[in-house]
RNA sequence: GGCGGCGUAGCCAAGUGGCUAAGGCGGAGGUCUGCAAAACCUCUAUUCAUCGGUUCGACUCCGAUCGCCGCCUCCA
């Protein structure tokens, strides 16, 4: 079966079939850089990551581009983000948001997300969004009040396709004080006037001001992708008016259908309740890497699907990382046996490995169901480590290492590159090499005593019967 | 008030109108081992929140009830 995505838009799963063959135009809701990245942000990503991922994996030249949000919009207190962070960090804005912007890709860099194809700014686009504002206005889908631009919804029937929402059943005004600028609650700022106190202010036909919250999405992905993207993601949340105003304004400028496939991953909960900014429970990629390795929290993310909440609980990620573990020991002893590719490929691990292959694409092919992609992991680990006993011909053992890789690193990405060698590595096979004499002279009180003391110090041995190995114990804070 | 999601073993988590309801963690037993560890093998949900309905047959479809969560405001 070819691959299926969840299109938010149809609320169905649609085959997926680009606008161009063999190439595929993705946007994905990038980052407000006023803050260190929280690991809402590191589901939200590798979640797109993955799909990424699995369409190169599938052959597709994917442009992928993700926008960074730099420009400050307002809040309900009538400040915004970033002239909030600027204060309270006593910086310029722009030094502020150079500090986030590379916090952010570090973060994504540890948790394995490669970095989109490109990153474009809001503040580096306010012509392009200027452009399509004026257009709007030209067009009829706009209006000018007191130098703000704002959207006229009742010119776009449409509004509300994407989130199922009539804007008579929203209670305008319940929550946010409707601005009487407005002719209807439910119209959207395309550009704020700006007052002398707010930093970030651009020359427009309107006078100074800034850009509206969603017009930098549309300029952006139009600018780098086209009017029509494949695939748009993002969060849930954002559903709802931030994607229904960038299908509006982008469709009644260029008149094209904006997007082909919505995708929108679920929200990151801990302890049982949504992480937010406004409740402060959020827990920041940093915080949560001194603890667990990128690895383990991109596995735990992946071992759930992407439309489904995931509750960042310790017990949850500590399971899922012993899990992991097994991957990882499965990987090491291929490694381990992986000499040259002599000798002839056996039939059923050819076998083997075309099954597993065909097994995890079944799996991913139905809306990156990366849970159960795992699951088929553990089976093809279990035959592996089985097969591993047993002696194999190196083409082989180069076969399953190459199959099961490409699966769990090159698609999921969960098993990055093991440990660079350490300082201590030939001290250590030293040791070890010095034990399996001792333990020949069968003086197992002072082997063992070793075998304890190496423990206490991070490294566990594993006797064979031929040789002994050793690794360094996962979760070691240092390593 | 409107819109949407969820409730599967001790925990995490896939899934299907009908063969044995994936997988991981944890637990129990076993093989291997000088002893361990790792690995491997076996076991660990007569049952899928509750109650009705449709059906030859539902955990899966429909309705109701209970519970939890999200969105309608900036948020990944």
């Amino acid at each position: 079966m070819p691959l299926q995505i969840y299109n938010s838009l149809t609320r169905q799963k649609e085959e997926f079939v680009p606008l161009t063959d063999g190439l595929v135009r993705m946007y994905v809701c990038g980052p407000t850089v006023y803050d260190y990245p929280h690991i809402g942000h590191a589901k939200s990503y590798i979640s797109f990551d993955i799909v990424v991922r699995y369409l190169r994996y599938l052959g597709y030249r994917v442009k992928y581009v993700q926008n960074i949000t730099d420009v400050g919009h307002l809040l309900d207190d009538g400040e915004d983000r970033i002239l909030k962070g600027a204060q309270r960090e006593k910086r310029d804005p722009m030094e502020l948001v150079e500090i986030y912007t590379r916090a952010f890709f570090d973060a994504m860099d540890a948790l394995n997300v490669q970095r989109p194809t490109i990153s474009p700014r809001a503040t580096g686009h306010i012509p392009e969004q200027i452009e399509m504002v004026q257009t709007l206005i030209d067009k009829g889908h706009a209006y000018v009040v007191n130098g703000s631009v704002y959207f006229d919804i009742s010119t776009w029937p449409g509004y509300g396709v994407l989130s199922g929402r009539r804007v008579e059943d929203q209670r305008a005004g319940e929550r946010v004080e409707a601005s009487d600028e407005k002719r209807h609650p439910a119209d959207f700022a395309l550009w704020k006037k700006a007052g002398p106190e707010h930093i970030m202010q651009w020359n427009s036909p309107w006078g100074r001001g800034y850009p509206g919250w969603h017009i930098e999405c549309s300029a952006m992905s139009m600018k780098y992708l086209g009017e029509t993207l494949d695939i748009h993601g993002g969060g849930m949340e954002n559903q709802f008016p931030h994607h229904e105003c960038e299908i509006a304004q982008s469709e009644a400028v260029t008149g094209k259908p904006f997007v082909r496939y919505w995708m929108h991953h679920n929200m990151v909960m801990v302890e049982g309740v949504k992480m937010s900014k406004s409740l402060g429970n959020f827990t920041s990629v940093q915080r949560a890497l001194e603890r667990y390795s990128g690895a383990q929290i991109r596995f735990f993310i992946l071992q759930s699907h992407y439309r489904s909440p995931v509750d960042f609980s310790r017990e949850a990620i500590d399971a899922s990382a012993q899990g992991l573990e097994r991957l990882q020991a499965t990987r090491d002893q291929l490694l381990h046996f992986l000499a040259s590719d002599e000798g002839d490929v056996s039939a059923q691990v050819e076998q083997v490995c075309a099954e597993y292959k065909a097994l995890f694409e079944k799996e991913m092919n139905d809306d990156f169901n990366t849970p159960a992609a795992i699951g088929h992991l553990f089976s093809f680990a279990r035959e592996i480590n089985s097969r591993l006993s047993s002696s194999l011909s190196s083409a082989s053992v180069k076969l399953l290492h190459d199959t099961f890789i490409r699966l769990a690193d090159d698609v999921l990405g969960i098993l990055p590159e093991s440990r660079t060698a350490l300082a201590a590595d030939p001290f250590i096979d030293l040791l070890v090499t010095v034990r399996r004499e001792i333990r020949a002279q069968k003086n197992w009180a002072l082997s063992d005593h070793l075998r304890d003391k190496l423990e206490e110090l991070g490294v566990a041995i594993q006797d064979g019967k031929e040789k002994s190995s050793w690794t360094y114990k996962k979760n070691m804070p240092a390593l």
